[in-house]
DNA sequence: ATGAAAGCGCTAACAG
DNA sequence: CTGTTAGCGCTTTCAT
């Protein structure tokens, strides 16, 4: 492992001169650049990061917090964030926290230590208070999810829009009685679909029922999915079509329904969202609305990254999503 | 952010002490310690870093080779070793390689930089010769996968053994014409258990037959599922069961199955591997072969941490599988 | 049991 | 355009 003054001896120069040349912070006649070059390559030199990072007290590395990454949609956006975060410069530690508030705040530490230079948060509740102060100290973005208080930049997509445009595309194929399964969680995503499927009703005048409307478990569970579903279809004045927010619960819903006698989509149609990989591999193949994980992995790091460096000039930004028609939907036959 | 100056004024002893006490290098007086652990306390004091690091010259960090996190599989393997990483004191960089060589190398660098005391590998070929070069000079563990020059140790399930067991149990329940699903990959665990199915075949008197063997594409895509179950049993003699070295592959069999008019397990009876998430959504559920992701990440943490702080003792260890019985099997009716 | 001081590798302020 | 030098925060001899 060479270090700085080795390049400066076989360059005959002065190390201050080599960290001008690497760092680029200050004018080098070409012939010394040339030089120390030359010396780099032969050396095969990487300026020690601990030494530099000592130095100039920042740790060029993000915290990305994440409940965990077994779900696909969450690895996504995380292959976008780190690979945006190295291109620029930064490392990225995963603070995988699978909900254990112990673990979240020892990773919290990692922002006090200087250890991380700022957070990108995954799955911040709507009523989350903690993140708009710990923002007044570090750089913080809120990518997918994000709080009421609206002083903490997020990047996501328009989940309002996305669930009334699958609700209209619903009533333009002539469905009347439309299902909702959401989920008993706290995040704006969820809050936003039901206000986007309420709004599409109402334009339609279509009235909103809350008989037509189901909470599966906070966790989202295939089973809860079929529980939640059940509960809408099984009443007299069953839905003819069930929009899912998400889906792992859609493909419940469409187990509920084929339990119950009835086909997909056939007799009820049914739309989920995420577009996970195995949304394809089910039969009927799941009508859905995409996410662009990767973008919003790359977006929000692009957007850290800048306030890191205090070049912040844009806030809040909506990424387009992508509605999906495959074969759970059908036109409405009375 | 205070700093081991502040708690030796506050303390109002030398900062070698507070060092000292800190990291327990040498006997200090009680009365010593106490006042300086409340000094610590007082300040809220976390000793820098990257001081202790330059100091040390050890990154405290471990590189974690993986070629996607969307595969659930990886993702629970991952997170075993940052969880064990983190409690070992040490942190874990993600290196996403997208199966892209100049990314991949790029990761590398950051071994010979001293970003990293060492890595884990999770998709090595069994032919790959640069792992061991590479051992050489750093600590490395394999996960999983691994290659055939045994001097680098590893960390799997025994492949040939679970696929034995499956074999078996297809042929205690009266099947006989067993069909293999495999990948043209290069992973040993892919060979593994092509030996464990034809050796459990072998010691029950039934001919190994290289009809009954069809490979699906190197990322083990539904598709290729398909395809290759197809070729099995659109034969005349068809297999009445059928091996898939994945459950994404045994979920493309139970498609090319049902697509034929006959049906799982009735028909036909299909075994998966891997035991994802989605197996249990599926109807019929999965019966497939659940690989312990989590330690598997442990273990392989533990082992690099080992070899880095040169304690290293044992050598490549093999972790239990379990054999999963849903409903994608039935006794053989001839 | 404790303190003084060197020095890990680097950058940046200052001087020329 | 380049060199000298201080010092980032810490650990670790070497003294005592």
């Amino acid at each position: 492992m060479s270090k700085i003054s080795d390049i400066a001896k076989e360059a005959g120069i002065s190390v201050a001169t080599v960290s001008r040349v690497i760092n680029g912070t200050a004018t080098v006649s070409p012939e010394t650049a040339a030089r120390v070059q030359a010396a780099i390559a032969k050396f095969n030199y990487q300026p020690n990061v601990w030494g530099r990072r000592l130095r100039q007290q920042a740790s060029r590395m993000i915290l990305v917090f994440v409940p965990n990454i077994r779900n696909p949609y969450y690895a996504s956006i995380v292959t976008g964030i780190e690979e945006t975060a190295r291109k620029l410069g930064y490392g990225t530690t995963l603070c995988i926290t699978n909900d254990d508030k112990t673990r979240e705040s020892e990773f919290k530490d990692l922002l006090q230590n200087g250890h991380a230079d700022g957070a990108i948060f995954l799955y911040i509740d709507k009523q989350n208070t903690e993140i708009p102060k710990l923002a007044k100290t570090f750089p913080i973005v809120q990518c997918c999810e994000y709080c009421q208080d609206d002083s903490v930049p997020h990047v996501s997509i328009d989940n309002f829009g996305a669930a009334k445009q699958v609700v209209n595309y619903l009533i333009s194929t002539g469905h009347k009685t439309i299902g909702f399964v959401g989920s008993q969680n706290h995040y704006i995503s969820s809050e936003e679909r039901l206000n986007g499927y309420k709004s599409a009703l109402i334009e339609a005048g279509i009235k909103v029922e809350e008989s037509l409307i189901a909470f599966a478990d906070v966790d989202y569970n295939f089973k809860s999915g079929i529980r939640a579903a059940r509960e809408l279809i099984d009443q007299v004045k069953s839905p003819t079509a069930l929009f899912c927010i998400s889906d792992v619960l859609a493909l419940g819903a469409i187990r509920a329904v084929e339990e119950s006698g009835r086909s997909v989509p056939q007799d009820i149609s049914i739309v989920g969202f995420d577009d996970v990989e195995y949304a394809s591999m089910f039969k009927p193949m799941l009508t859905t609305v995409s996410q662009p994980g990767y973008s919003l992995g790359k977006s929000s790091a692009d957007m850290l990254i800048k306030k890191i460096k205090n070049e912040m000039t844009d806030s809040s930004t909506f990424l387009p999503h992508k509605f999906i028609l495959r074969d759970s939907t059908a036109i409405f036959k009375a």
